[in-house]
DNA sequence: TCTGGGGTCCTAGGACCC
DNA sequence: TCTGGGGTCCTAGGACCC
């Protein structure tokens, strides 16, 4: 029989915060999303206030001040930092590990004497080595180790371990589940589940016949069925697949409606995401803009647009991924509109490695040259932060609907300038 | 005034080919 | 009068995840 854990780090970003900052130990913490637009993240003493997941922050302020709530922006440099340091804990004591997210991790444990006695263990040393909490659910699929890790961190009897396979009334716990609450069921899903016939635990969900499931929820939802019943569908895949896509977008700090604008802000997204790239080893070969009016402000006239720039070859050299996402901002946009949104995803990825040579290559001095200026681009804005070094295209950093991030932690543990200070 | 960003996968439908 | 069928590839849209 499979045995796959997961282990789940407590209130990720909020715990990271707090481990800066002892004197938050007991209060409520909260992290916003970028542009500090909703809550992403909470200590459980937040929890506690009720304040729930996704709440836009403007309309829990108040409870934020009466509550002493401490409130931070998104921190991404200091959560990937200390996600690396959990990982690596996990990937010396278990044979197998699958990072499935910047705080989760899967457990291949199959066949091990004692699982239950090296999940305890790791748990101790992932909070001795990182100071961050996790919880760890055991079982037989991934789907029903998701729902023990759920278990572990809700009842604090298990001592944040939870072994599915190991309870005595299992169809107890899956009555106890609510099937929103299942990996895989989105909200979407739910809906329609309850809507027929009034499916809403995880239990009523594996007692429906199996071709309504395919034919209404398509392999997917059969995969989530099967692995509730306890056969393994989804394997521990410990090779990171391939990525398919880099995506750079964001939200303006403020609406904008003049195209110069937006010029200098697909101008940055392409930047980045062509940093990514070059990061990552790939290659694109094709870049798609998109622009976006907010949705939530009905009263606004709306517009999405969208548009595919190729480029003349699978390439990772900045100018003309650039002038692509320019071209593909021209047929995207239109004028008229406030937009609140827009970004640059870079498709047809391949490895610049394994690149086929083809009739389009440039000579290879040009070639050298171009990749001799990337690295140089790339050196300045390692050492100097991100920016330094752009094309003239790019918005210069102070432009007002830049995001906003008025409650950034210092990046205590990847910036010299922000380490903390003691004594 | 103020509601994230970055991904993956599946399906349906059309184009095209033999 | 009869008017194929199966395969592949691409794209758009939807749903899900954290």
């Amino acid at each position: 029989m499979p045995r796959y854990g997961l282990v789940d780090c407590n209130n990720f970003y909020a715990s990271c915060e707090r481990l800066f900052r002892p004197e938050l130990k007991g209060r409520p913490v909260v992290v916003l999303s970028n542009n500090d637009g909703c809550v992403i993240s909470r200590s459980s003493e937040a929890k506690a206030l009720d304040i729930p997941m996704g709440a836009p922050a403007y309309q829990w302020e108040h409870v934020f001040r009466k509550q002493g709530v401490a409130v931070f922006s998104s921190n991404y440099a200091l959560y990937g930092d200390l996600s690396n340091r959990v990982m690596s804990v996990l990937a010396d004591m278990a044979p197998r590990v699958e990072q499935y997210s910047i705080d989760e991790a899967f457990l291949d444990l199959s066949g091990l004497p004692d699982a239950m006695a090296l999940c305890r263990e790791m748990r101790e040393r992932v909070v001795r080595h990182t100071g961050i909490p996790v919880s760890i659910g055991l079982a037989r699929t991934k789907t029903l180790a998701k729902l023990a890790a759920h278990r572990a961190k809700r009842d604090v009897a298990c001592g944040g371990v939870f072994d599915w396979d190991a309870a005595p009334d299992q169809q107890a716990l899956l009555r106890g589940a609510a099937v929103g609450d299942v990996w895989g069921v989105g909200r979407r899903c739910a809906a329609r589940l309850a809507a027929r016939g009034g499916v809403r635990t995880a239990l009523d969900f594996t007692r429906l016949p199996g071709e309504w499931v395919r034919k209404e929820l398509t392999i997917v939802g059969l995969q989530t069925q099967m692995e509730l019943k306890g056969i393994s569908c989804l394997p521990l895949v410990d090779a990171p697949a391939a990525r398919r896509s880099v995506l750079c977008s964001r939200s303006f700090g403020e609406l904008i409606e003049e195209k110069e604008h937006l010029r200098e802000a697909v101008s940055d997204f392409a930047t980045r995401a062509a940093e990514k790239l070059r990061v990552g080893g790939l290659l694109a070969s094709a870049v798609q803009t998109f622009v976006l009016t907010p949705r939530h402000r009905t009263e606004l006239p709306q517009h999405q647009g969208q548009a595919v720039g190729t480029l003349p070859g699978p390439t990772d050299f900045t100018p003309d991924i650039v002038h692509a996402a320019l071209c593909g901002l021209d047929e995207a946009f239109a004028p008229g509109f406030a937009y609140q949104k827009a970004g640059v995803i870079l498709l047809g990825l391949s490895s610049a490695s394994g690149r086929q040579a083809s009739l389009l290559d440039l000579p290879p001095e040009e070639r050298e040259r171009r990749r001799a200026l990337m690295r140089v681009l790339d050196g300045v804005n390692r050492r100097h932060g991100r920016g330094t070094l752009r094309l003239a295209s790019a918005a210069a950093p102070d432009r007002p609907w830049h995001m906003r991030q008025r409650r950034r932690s210092p990046r205590y543990t990847t910036c010299w300038d922000e380490l903390p200070r003691i004594g």
